[in-house]
RNA sequence: GGAGUGGUGGCUGAGUGGUCGAAAGCGACGGUUUGCUAAACCGUUGUAGGCCUUAAAAUCUACCUCGGGUUCGAAUCCCGACCACUCCGCCA
């Protein structure tokens, strides 16, 4: 949520920035100021109605106490009354209508985030590591899978319908030795604490983090207790502190937690979905900061570099890009992902989206700190990472490590999760 | 799932229709005292919004889990939701 007294004391710059992503929404802004100053017109009318109201009262009380007759002063009250009720409901509806159109306006993008949409992502570092050349066709990771049996595609259909995949054997384990080895090393050399989160999120969390706009057609929801599964950790790690005011020292709050992510995927259906690349419930690592505002542009390059740290130990090359102001997502201000290279596929794959949300979810969430023990709450930062996504990982490593002979060499960081086990084969 | 009890400020805990935004204690913050620490003493101590503003102060409104209702007036009475605790049942 943008902050109203902004728009209203700087709205040209909030116009402009918003038209760099949105010019839809950018031109609802001089509507919105309208309704504003409505707003508060009715407002201080409806107020100064309520404090001549509420000066009866003690009259009243002193009369009734001393046994005399009030039936005057009870007259007045309630024709006070009768006018402040006459004018409530509009003051409602303008409230009303004010958080709607408030709410449906996304974060401003940060200065250095580029106009366009999609197409208009910029590389912002070179390759981290030359690509692998092969002396052989290098396969795709689904006939790899199928290979060692690591996921059984077929029967996951079987048992949920297309795009839910059965990890089998050394499959599971790799993941599961993938999830621990990212754990621990947020946990150990990054000094994240770890979360174990629930897996649904209740309407009220889901519309605080803003993710029911986002995502509405894409969560699982269950109609019957009206609980949303995750589509990421992301919700859950925002809600944590909803509606609370964080002490001095608090921050910087560092959260990283593994959970199943659930995605419809609406839409979707035939585009990139073979194999791993596109799956309804994957596993994901994120990393979660909240921030000093001063502190989030920083906290965004760390939390970009600690993703990148995993597929460096991992030899997987990838690409860094600074996504357009039109393609990142609702509550961020900026964004970068961080592609794998997939050598079988030949395509880039998003195992990472580290975007920086400013003020905008915390306002939302109502999330506040203070710098001092008497000073005036303020919203902090709040920035979220994929670190990183499985499944794409999974690929990205088996595509990149596979041998001639059909193989999979095991990266050297992860062994020890696998028992020591070098090679898949 | 059934029965009961209850939800008050950072915390504990008073308050059952009228100057209650809310006693008291603790904590926190500022100060006095002090060689230092502690103790003692004095003072301050919620949030949001409106108005006015360069800004603040003052002032007004709202908030005693949340949402409705009764009343001239609600922390206090009524209804609903959510949550917590106790007992019974069920269960990984």
């Amino acid at each position: 949520m943008l902050d109203i007294k902004r728009i209203r004391t700087e709205p040209d710059a909030v116009k402009s920035a918003l038209t760099k992503r949105d010019p839809e929404a950018a031109a609802t802004i001089d509507d919105l100021l309208t309704m504003d100053a409505d707003r508060r017109k009715r407002l201080t009318e409806i107020e100064t109605l309520k404090a001549e109201q509420n000066r009866f009262n003690p009259q009243i009380a002193a009369i009734k106490k001393a046994g005399g007759d009030a039936t005057e002063l009870l007259a007045q009250s309630a024709q006070i009354k009768a006018q402040i009720a006459g004018l409530e409901g509009g003051v409602r509806e303008s409230d009303a209508m004010q958080i709607a159109a408030l709410s449906k306006l996304p974060n401003l993008p940060a200065d250095d985030v580029q106009a366009g949409g999609e197409s208009d992502a910029v590389e912002i570092a070179g390759l981290s590591r030359p690509l692998r050349e092969f002396d052989f066709p290098p396969k795709p990771h689904w006939e790899i899978c199928e290979t060692h049996r690591l996921v059984d595609f077929e029967r996951g259909t079987k048992l949920s319908g297309s795009g839910f995949v059965i990890y089998t054997g050394v499959g599971a384990r790799l993941q599961r030795a993938l999830i621990s080895f990212m754990l621990d090393t947020h946990v150990s050399t990054h000094g994240y604490t770890e979360i174990g989160l629930p897996y649904a999120l209740t309407r009220e969390s889901v519309t605080a983090s803003g993710h029911i706009v986002k995502f509405a057609p894409e969560m699982y929801h269950d109609a019957e207790s009206d609980l949303f599964f995750l589509p990421t950790a992301e919700p859950a790690l925002v809600n944590i502190h909803r509606g609370e005011i964080l002490p001095p020292g608090a921050l910087p709050l560092k959260y990283t937690a593994h959970t199943p992510c659930w995605r419809r995927e609406a839409g979707a259906a035939g585009k990139d979905t073979r194999g791993l690349q596109r799956i309804h419930q994957f596993d994901k690592v994120e990393l979660f900061r909240y921030v000093l505002p001063e502190d989030s542009e920083t906290a965004l390059a760390e939390m970009t570099n600690e993703a990148c740290a995993l597929l460096d130990a991992l030899e997987i090359p990838y690409r860094l890009l600074r996504l357009a102001a039109g393609d990142i997502s609702f509550a961020a201000a900026k964004t970068i992902d961080i592609e794998a290279w997939s050598p079988g596929m030949g395509k880039w794959l998003e195992v990472s989206s580290a975007s920086n949300c400013t003020d905008f979810q915390a306002r939302r969430a109502d999330i506040r700190f203070r710098r001092e023990a008497t000073a005036k709450p303020e919203f902090p930062h709040l920035l979220n990472a994929s670190g990183l996504a499985l499944p794409r990982v999974v690929s990205a490593l088996l595509e990149t490590h596979q041998n001639a002979d059909g193989t999979v060499t095991v990266p050297a960081p992860i062994r020890p999760y696998l028992g020591g086990l070098a090679v898949i084969g």
